[in-house]
Formats: structure tokens, sequence, C-alpha cells
DNA sequence: ATATTTTTATTCGATATGGTACAAAAAAAG
DNA sequence: CTTTTTTTGTACCATATCGAATAAAAATAT
């Protein structure tokens, strides 16, 4: 049962907001992007962005963990829907590739990677919050890879951890590849052979 | 023959001034400085920072190139100095990762990869810097595995010029594993781990 | 209708920002 | 010694910054 709320209706949609919050900083990254710069973004004025986000502190965070939920997490869904390891990483890679483009004149990375990581030396809370999120991450794509282990579809020479640990420093590796200005293509074209690499 | 200036002296070293800005960027990022922090980090007033230096944008610039030239490139010495092709990756993995660390509660990771980055969807010179000191790492890493793959020490199965981005990515894995926080002591002990993957 | 609650838009303020003007200081040249 | 050149230190400027105060607006509850 949804209560109707009492006083004036909110205008605007948060998570709507927040994507734009996500879009603004990931180009421009945490410093260098002012609140005129994420209430023109956001459509939004500053009362408002103060009384639904807390701060402009709180705001990046809010939009790192959402990144996180809507952006970044569908390498991981890519990963889980394939049966074959093989087509499973090169799905990761692939998917995590696509989340690295916005459609602009160059590849903007990622948000983590690329704009959050430089927040990392200062702020605490950012970087244990980037922690958590890669080695969740490397987690779960290790619980799949030993259970590939043990079934003999790969070779165990290698242990999933590290093997975990080595695909997604690849998906870092091509985030920082593409925002420096690396093709889409090339990038593309690299996968089979990041996989071959990380498998045999 | 070195003629002797004619106004008042210079009352400060650029190098070493240009070092301790390279450590406040490197901590707090491009737009997380202001020239305040650096002023005062390198013991000068703005307007010598501005006769010597032009800019904040182009002391930034400037201290990138000294980081590269006087940090980033032991890797490259230290591989160049190794006969054994394992060694000297290991020696690259190395030599780079101690360079992440500045002796602080935590490590800082790598200007260019951790900082510079963040700049690099707004300031296309940034993002031709990196994209520079990237491809030119990773040529002369292709020249030296090459020659290894025709004298036959090592396989060569993956191209020289595959194995060579692979290697570059590693150190960018480690720059960035070591800004979140992860140990030097766990980072220095996958070193032989990243390379036995790479090389055979 | 009136009161209450919540969100909105406008305005404001204290401070921080990148950058500059200006005169004093410190050296060499004439 | 005077002139010229270069660097330094202080003060300053216009603007941008994050954030808050205030009152109007828009909804529900009584």
């Amino acid at each position: 049962m949804v209560q109707k709320k009492r006083g004036r209706p909110r205008a605007f949609d948060e998570d709507t907001a927040l994507d734009a919050a996500i879009e603004i900083f990931w180009r421009q990254g945490y410093d260098g992007t002012s609140l005129d710069d994420l209430t023109g973004a956001m459509g939004i004025a500053k009362p408002s962005l103060y009384a639904s986000f807390d701060s402009k502190e709180k705001l990046f965070k809010t939009a790192v963990l959402r990144y996180q939920k809507t952006i970044a997490s569908k390498a991981m869904t890519a990963f889980d829907s394939e049966q074959d390891i093989r087509a499973a990483c090169e799905a990761f890679l692939e998917t995590s590739l696509e989340g690295n483009n916005r459609g602009g004149d160059f590849a903007t990375g990622c948000l983590m990677g690329s704009c959050a990581i430089a927040q990392a030396d200062t702020n605490p809370d950012i970087r244990s919050l980037l922690s958590k999120a890669l080695f969740h991450t490397q987690a779960a794509l290790a619980k799949r890879l030993g259970e590939e282990q043990q079934t003999g579809t790969i070779s165990a020479e290698k242990s999933p951890e590290f093997m975990a640990q080595q695909l997604v420093d690849n998906v870092q590796a091509q985030a920082y590849r593409a925002r420096i200005g690396e093709s889409m293509t090339d990038l593309r074209q690299q996968i089979p052979f990041r996989v071959q690499a990380l498998l045999r």
C-alpha cells in the first residue's frame, strides 16, 4: 500500500537525476564538477539537490554506488548468462567495454577506475568503496572459475583467485585505454586474445 | 661557457619545485590541488610559479613529463638492465610498483594512471600525453620481446605487441590496486605469477 | 476553507579560486 | 655609482565555489 505523501510532490525522479550526475562526474571527475554543473545537468536547483543527496560528496558516493548497480553490474550479468566459460569471459570484457563508451567523441572509461580513483588518496570512503567493488567482483569470478577447474573445462594451472584478478585487471586496462583514446574497434578485437591468454 | 644571468638570481631550484608539485598533484589530483597548495608545497610564491611554469595547467603537464622522465622511466631502465627476460619483466613490475608507494599511510598509485587520467576526457593534451607515454613504453617492450622470440628464449605463441600490451596493463593494474589500498606485500608477491602468466 | 507538510525557486554569503599589478630586492653591465 | 634586468613578496581582483536562508508553491489532512 502506497500512502500518498503530504507535501508538495517532488518534481524530478531521483534516479534520473542521479544518472545525470553520474554522466557529468564521469566526464569531469569529482573536483572538476561544480554544483552548478550538477544542478544544470540534473535539471534541479541546489536546495533540491541538498534535500535529496545531502552534499556534493555524498552525491558522488551515491552516484558511484548507482553506477555499480546499473552499469558495472552488467558485465557480471553477461558473464553469468554464458554457459561456456570462454564465452562468459569474452562477454564479461565486451559488456564492460561497451559501458566505457558514452557515445561522445571519446570514450569516458570507467567512473570508478578513471575518476573516483583520483579521490582515493584523500578520501578513505572512496578508497574502501573502490576496494570493496573490486574484491566483490573478483570473488564472484573466482567462484565460477574454480568450479570450471573442478569440472575440468579449464586448466587448473593458475589459481581461480589469480585468474579472477587477471580478469578484472583486464577490465581496468580496457577502461584506461578507452579513456586515453584507443579505438573501440581495437579494444574489441583484443578481447579474444585477452581471454585466450587468461584461460590457457 | 655559462654566462651569468643579469637580474636577481632565482631563489629556488626549478626541478626541486617541480618534484614538490608532482608530489601534491599525485595525492590530490589536478582539480583537487589549488594554487595555494602548490605554492605552499613548492615553497615559492605565485608570481614565481607563473614566471617559471606559466599556468596551473602547464605546470601540471610539465610535472607529468618530469614524472615520466624521473620516476616512470625507472621501470624501463630496470627492464633493460636484466639479461634474462623473465627477470627483466619481474624487475619492470617491481620497479614500477616501488614507484607507486611514496611512504605515506597509503600508496599513491601512478600520477598518470590515477590522477591525470581523470583529466583525459576534458583535456585533449593530457589525453594524448598519456596515450603517447603508454605506446612509447609498449613499443620499447615489444621490441625486446620480439627479439627474445626470435632467439627462442620465449614462446612465440602471442605476438610481441600483445605481450607488451599485457605487461603495461599489469603495471596499470598494480598502480590501481596500490591506490585503493591493496598491500604492497600482496602486490609484490603477485609479480612472479603475473610474469609467469605473461611469458608461458 | 484552513492548517500542515514538503518541495521548489530565488537570493544571498562567506570563502576559495586562478591569476595579476606593483614595488622592493638583488644581481650584472656600463 | 647608476642603469638595467630579473626575481621576489605583498596585496589585490574578479569570479567561482559550496552551501544555507527565505519565502512561495503545491500537495494532503482536518
